[in-house]
DNA sequence: CAGTGATTCATAGCGGCGTTATGGATAATC
DNA sequence: GATTATCCATAACGCCGCTATGAATCACTG
């Protein structure tokens, strides 16, 4: 009275597969029978696992909101919570750049629905408490965390899907940041000329 | 020894049944076979006019790009730069939200390189034109119109997206929008209670 | 320890897609 | 009016996502 049951490996297989196949070749390049033959099943075990393409897609979109939130969550501390959040917004644009096709497949897909937004929600929870540790910190004096987050979100975004659009060039891009962090510190009364130096420290890092 | 020549006007028909249909029904929407029937000729037509189907969404996107033009271009002038360039950020934002599928089409479609991205840099001539009115009113102390115009389309275009994909509720981004707009007042020296109603009567007029 | 029944997945097929090959119809030139 | 280059209607090709079918495979029952 109970099913033969699946190999569990298969699904994560195929998903890495997918990702890869996104990530390299870009979103238009993963297709049902590719994917099936790279992983050495047939077509079938897709539809078992995750009922459609839509939803190994949406699978990937979710590794890539993984991967994001790793690579965020690997963003040194420093004594400074303002830099802190510089270097967030940093890493953010890097990981972006660096990966055009899963970045498009998280937030420039079509059919992205409120349950896909939900998937990449968690992600801006990490920006909100940047923010809010600068605020708490007395660094932002009529700072909305929330407010201001989005706000900052928006802009990175907006910087990194010019990019990939073809509107900005990379250095257009990552200047772009770089003047965005140092409006974060002046008008908040910090010393322009340290601040100046600790963000091209940080852009540095940025290739 | 002089060829038939084709009927001009079934490719401006061609373009805009594909807009059409792209602006209501998605981007998926549109193929080849449906719009061929669509206008009422066969499939070969598209061969003749555009040489393939990725040309033919590449004209819709021009089409696109003339529409927010003339949405712009649309913008009542005051007596006030900062005030103009905020209005100018409105009509960006409602033509982009109120057109979802279009704007998508402009923005965020896969396989966009830097022959689109020319086609709509000349709207963005317009922003810059707008923020370097304010900077020879005086009303920016150090702005370089090119940087900072480059930010307002980033963190507008932001919003715009973010919205799209779900990550950002319809108020969530009307009202992030809001605030940038105060920002571009306060920290100019500007009466803080009159830039803040000015803005409130911008917002309402966005649905 | 068979028997049973649910589940996985390999095979084959369907309708749709963009694209190409072919050829008849058409209109400007000689 | 014959010529000739162009337009576009028809048909086919190889893809695509998806579904129907059935054989193989396990977990559980008696």
């Amino acid at each position: 009275m109970s099913p033969r049951v699946a190999d569990p490996a298969i699904r994560t297989t195929l998903i890495e597969a997918a990702a890869r196949m996104i990530a390299t070749e870009g979103p238009d390049a993963l297709t049902l029978r590719r994917v099936a033959d790279e992983v050495g099943t047939s077509t079938m075990a897709i539809y078992t696992h995750f009922g459609s393409m839509a939803e190994l897609r949406r699978e990937v979109r979710r590794e890539g909101f993984a991967r994001l939130a790793d690579h965020l969550g690997g963003v040194a501390r420093t004594r400074d919570t303002v830099t802190d959040l510089v270097l967030l917004g940093w890493a953010y644009f890097t990981n972006g750049v660096s990966n055009p096709h899963l970045y498009r497949a998280m937030f420039m897909e079509h059919g992205l629905d409120l349950e896909d937004a939900a998937i990449g929600i968690d992600t801006f929870e990490a920006l909100v408490n940047a923010v809010r540790r600068c605020v708490e910190a007395g660094r932002f004096d009529h700072g909305e965390p929330l407010a201001m987050a989005t706000h900052l979100w928006s802009l990175t975004h907006g910087i990194v899907t010019l990019h990939l659009a073809g509107f900005l060039s990379f250095e257009q891009a990552r200047d772009g940041l770089a003047q965005a962090a140092l409006n974060l510190f002046i008008g908040y009364g910090d010393d322009r000329g340290a601040v100046q130096r600790s963000i091209e420290r940080a852009a540095r890092r940025v290739r």
